[in-house]
RNA sequence: GGGCCACUAGCUCAAUGGGCAGAGCAUCGGACUUUUAAUCCGCUGGUUCAGGGUUCGAGUCCCUGGUGGCCUACCA
């Protein structure tokens, strides 16, 4: 990974102020971001429209908390990435307005592993119940099934600029940072259970139950693991691990208020404990009073979260009542929709899974995959095409980029790019020197097979000037990997490995006449030692010129149009073993002399 | 039962707190020695799902309905 640069321009910080000596002061522009950052300025006792809001809160110590939270339970996909860069491009915003703020993540390790994914060996289901900071890792190299996961996501986050603080959940379970909050839950659980209750909506058994809702309802049962439980224990808002075994499978049998000593007997172990909630931080709230607990902990401004957390009777309104027994107030939220994939049908039956950021950034340059996140409205769901519309996305954002470098045209859209290029703490994320289009280095890649001084020659041939290859990263290696991993093979061009004997030797009188003036012809394309593109042109449209009794700079005639269709798909067959292909000087001066040579000499 | 989202050109989608409905692809036409897949330019293409309302002005806001999709209730 290269250093990243960490210069930040003045102008860059606050745009808004730079527009202020213009003549007809255009309005800032605004967007979902902005919006939410100023609602959690709000929630932090701020007015969003006082210019000296930043000073103020400055003064008075406060430090606007923008959390995200995540179980690593599996694969942390391109949905889930949502949660990190909704939270972090609304911190972004108001560092960009010098509002202290931080970007507080929870990695919630200390949530149940609930089911094994496909590909996991089948005995892992033993460890179904136990907190996921203490499954082993069934690849055996990470500490644990939740560091498996969190990892390659931290790295990810890391590439893209999205820096914040990270909280392991079971850490501070396990430290008894909340054992207050635990045992001020245990107290006020006729409170916590009156609330869910009105909360919960399910109908009493109706008597017209279409087969729909039957149907749901054996679902549940089904997936319900949970032991029944009756009375005052069966809605206890805390669970222990089991001290044996380590997991939650566990049946409450007695409370002591005075005491706090919880009795449970563990359902699959079959062991009885008693555990000491003000003493021995063995467990965990549920989750439904675990979110609005940790609300008032942290003091969290700005939280985003799923749609289904957003529902009525979910976890966010329900924690909204929930969090004033703790004297605090739910954060100011966006819900988020959920993110499809496309083009992956390769990758994704191989690797046997959704692809993770670290999968998209594999084709798309940091700065492209979090424009994706920025210019969608949170709750618009919208899909990650990694296949043929990755040089449709890539066009897009060029052009944005050339429309952003010119300040009169400053809108929400350039809003999205410099969200998207830049961060506090990272600076200008690496985009490439020289930028070629994506569609130009994948078929550059393709036919060059990745060869560095190929491409970089080709490239130039093209008219991009450039040092090195080096100018032309971090674009042309995803250009490569895409064109490897994502292009469909019939779209491909291969190059023959060895020549086409056998179509050689079957050729007749005139196309052999075509292969001699060919070859005969073409070295003057590579005259002054470099290759010139209107030469080879010259050429191949030429020869059946030529083989005509007319020069290679004559018009062509109709028999002339069809002897060079002929010729073409000859070259094809000869050269990439199809019927087509891309556009032949192109293609014969990306392949070069020799290679020409070798594949048609026979003849 | 409740909630959310979508519906715009043939296709995929834009339209940033109401202000002239736009792109890409496809089609068609043209230029570049070119009936080729890395280059350009242009033309077509619209009752914005339906109906009502607010407004000087509605794709956008409100109401009703339709179609499609997602979520939710028990648990985390």
């Amino acid at each position: 990974m290269r250093p990243i640069p960490t210069h930040q321009s003045e102008a860059g910080e606050h745009p808004g102020m730079a527009r202020r000596s213009s003549d007809s002061p255009a309005p800032e522009p605004t967007d979902w971001v902005t919006r939410a950052a100023d609602d959690a300025i709000r929630h932090a006792g701020g007015d969003p429209r006082d210019p000296a809001v930043a000073e103020q809160l400055r003064a008075a110590g406060t430090v606007v908390t923008c959390a995200s939270g995540i179980s690593p339970s599996g694969p942390i996909h391109l949905g889930n990435l949502r949660e990190f860069l909704t939270t972090h491009f609304v911190a972004e915003e108001l560092k960009r307005r010098g509002v202290p703020a931080r970007h507080l993540q929870s990695w919630d390790d200390f949530d149940r592993l609930r089911k094994i994914p496909e590909g996991v060996d089948p005995s892992w289901t033993t460890h179904i119940g136990k907190p996921l900071s203490a499954v082993p890792d069934p690849w055996e190299c990470h500490t644990s099934w939740a560091e498996h996961f969190k990892a390659p996501l931290r790295a990810a986050l890391a590439e893209m600029g999205c820096t914040m603080e990270e909280v392991d959940q079971t850490d501070r379970y396990r430290a008894g940072a909340y054992t207050e909050q635990v045992l001020h839950a245990i107290e006020r659980r006729d409170v916590i259970e009156s609330v869910l209750a009105r909360h919960r909506t399910k109908q009493a058994v109706p008597e017209d139950a279409s087969a729909e809702e039957a149907a749901a309802l054996e679902d549940s049962v089904a997936e319900d693991d949970e032991p029944t439980q009756t009375g005052d224990l069966a809605r206890f808002p805390y669970k222990p691990f089991c001290r044996t075994c380590g997991r939650d499978t566990v049946t409450l049998t007695s409370y002591d208020d005075e005491t706090t000593d919880l009795a449970y007997t563990c359902d699959v172990c079959g062991d009885s404990h008693v555990t000491n909630v003000r003493t021995q931080p063995e467990g965990k709230l549920v989750w439904k009073v675990d979110w609005p607990m940790r609300w008032s902990v942290e003091g969290v401004n700005f939280e985003p979260g799923g749609v289904d957390h957003a529902s009525p009777g979910s976890s966010y309104t329900v924690g909204k009542e929930i969090v004033k027994l703790y004297g605090g107030r739910a954060p100011s939220f966006v819900g988020y929709s959920f993110v499809g994939v496309a083009g992956m049908a390769k990758m994704s039956s191989s690797k046997g899974g959704v692809p993770t950021a670290a999968d998209a950034l594999r084709v798309l340059e940091a700065p492209v995959l979090r424009w994706l996140y920025a210019r969608r409205q949170p709750k618009q769901a919208f899909t990650v095409d990694l296949g043929p519309e990755v040089v449709r996305l890539y066009d897009e954002w060029d052009a944005l980029g050339k429309k952003a470098a010119n300040p009169a045209k400053r809108d929400a859209h350039v809003l999205a790019f410099e969200r998207a290029s830049t961060t506090s703490s990272a600076g200008t994320l690496p985009t490439p020197p020289v930028v070629v289009p994506f569609r130009t280095l994948s078929s550059i890649a393709d036919v060059t097979a990745g060869s560095a001084d190929q491409i970089s020659r080709l490239v130039g041939d093209l008219g991009h000037a450039h040092d090195s290859v080096a100018d032309l990263e971090p674009r042309l290696g995803r250009a490569i990997t895409w064109t490897h991993e994502f292009v469909p093979e019939e779209d491909r061009t291969t190059v023959r490995t060895t020549p086409d004997r056998e179509l050689l030797a079957s050729l007749g009188e005139l196309e052999r006449t075509w292969l001699h003036l060919f070859l005969e012809h073409l070295p003057s394309a590579w005259a002054d030692g470099s290759p010139d593109l209107d030469r080879v042109t010259t050429v191949v449209y030429g020869v059946p010129k030529l083989a005509r009794g007319l020069a290679l700079e004559d018009q062509p005639t109709d028999e002339v149009k069809a002897d060079q269709k002929a010729f073409f798909r000859l070259l094809y067959r000869l050269l990439v073993d199809a019927e087509r292909g891309p556009r032949l000087p192109t293609l014969v001066l990306a392949l070069g002399l020799d290679t020409v040579y070798a594949l048609i000499q026979a003849a």
